[in-house]
DNA sequence: GACCGATTCAAACAGATGTTTCAATCGAGC
DNA sequence: GCTCGATTGAAACATCTGTTTGAATCGGTC
């Protein structure tokens, strides 16, 4: 259980596979979830032996718990979150600006950044570590948003109703990664009989995302003047 | 392979397990979904042996196909559609109509009806089944819905904007049957410390599903203004 | 150069899974 | 009443999983 007591003598490649496997691990844990990625998968992937992962981490779970923990840290870094403080005079622009940053922490793949990945793995097949996820990730960004709609909407708005709208937002971009499999399947559907054109043309390209987050901004947008207006005549 | 040859003499308790194992892997399926099912678990709720299912059904992936074959058909007569041509002057209601009608398939738990929960686990972890699922029960499902939005929005919406205002539309209350688990543990944080009060209030009951289908039908309805009425002056 | 702790590796382990086997059982028809 | 095909059941099978074992290896220290 105990490592080198010595902090000034590092083992040098110890730390090596030890990270190789962590990596290793937000990669096909992002893919393929907690359940259904195996550690031999992985341990291939990292040029470890299965064994590794015991020895460093104590089990799959503790492992996978260490990889969600880097892939938060690393992610704090990168692409900072939208806030409403950044321009408080345009709380629309700030919503554009946050949808389109969601979107892309959920869809767009980066070498270093899995958790937006993670993040929604976690929420449709949760592992034992889905709370700390929500405590640590989520409840985050649903702070930040919320603070987002406060100011598009009456200064009086009930919790409920906020509630509801930040379902409503937030929704629309979680939909384009949930539901990826059955975009694919749809996508197989409408190609049958013709073998021509590509026949999976990797869906999020960078048009397609401009195109999403101005539709779903504007849509929200509207939603929430009518969720509020209906608030305050009640 | 072959079954009994005469129609005339079914051998009665056959039949029988054959469909106890039917009715037993709607529930365990739609609760575990196809890979976390374990047919020892459905064979004994279903009062049968594990070789049955293979006697029956050749392997648990045709198993699988046939179950969701059944609740289809069975979903089908249970809780019909509401479409544009029941008031076809007041498009706004049968959304509305819509929106309930398929808030209540998702979430609303039913002895005799399955195919929401099933349909909901394919989508977001899909099995070789999901090809199948999409084009027999989510496509038609898809065209009633736009079938609404159609008469909601400008008579020369382009398609993609059609398409986009369905996801908008759909996802709100996907969104609800998806994020679950994260609702179980932002209810369990923010339980934390008091013990008191019911821990996990049976999530929507049926004011809830009310509250829920009003503000999304709002919420939609004021989205899809804002998309046509620009998709009019682009 | 011999020791020693930390680390790696191949192999085996225990448990669960879907599937198969084959004998026992049932039910109708001659 | 016996026979034969259809059905059931207990057990074994093959394969996969995470995990453990114990020997081999490496790197630095006295």
């Amino acid at each position: 259980m105990s490592q080198n007591p010595d902090p000034n003598s590092p083992p040098a490649e110890a730390q090596d596979t030890k990270d190789r496997l962590i990596e290793a691990g937000m990669a096909v844990f992002a893919e393929r979830g907690f359940a259904d990625a195996g550690l031999r998968e992985i341990c291939a992937q990292a040029g470890a032996n299965p064994a590794a992962v015991n020895y460093h981490f104590g089990d799959k779970q503790r492992f996978y718990t260490e990889v969600l923990a880097t892939c938060h840290q690393r992610a704090a870094s990168h692409r900072p979150v939208p806030r409403i403080a950044d321009d408080p005079d345009r709380p629309d622009v700030v919503l554009g600006r946050f949808v389109r940053w969601f979107l892309e922490l959920l869809l767009v793949s980066s070498e270093n950044d899995y958790l937006g990945r993670l993040m929604a793995r976690e929420m449709v097949s949760p592992s034992p570590s889905l709370l700390e996820m929500v405590r640590r990730s989520l409840l985050p960004i649903k702070a930040v948003l919320e603070e987002i709609l406060r100011a598009l909407l009456p200064p009086d708005v009930d919790d409920q109703t906020l509630g509801l709208c930040f379902a409503s937002t937030i929704s629309q971009c979680l939909f384009y990664k949930h539901n990826q499999p059955v975009f694919q399947a749809m996508e197989r559907i409408r190609a049958t009989g013709r073998e021509d054109e590509r026949l999976q043309a990797e869906f999020p390209d960078r048009n397609d995302l401009d195109e999403l987050a101005e539709h779903i901004t504007r849509f929200a947008l509207a939603g929430l003047r009518a969720a509020g207006y209906e608030t305050d005549h009640r």
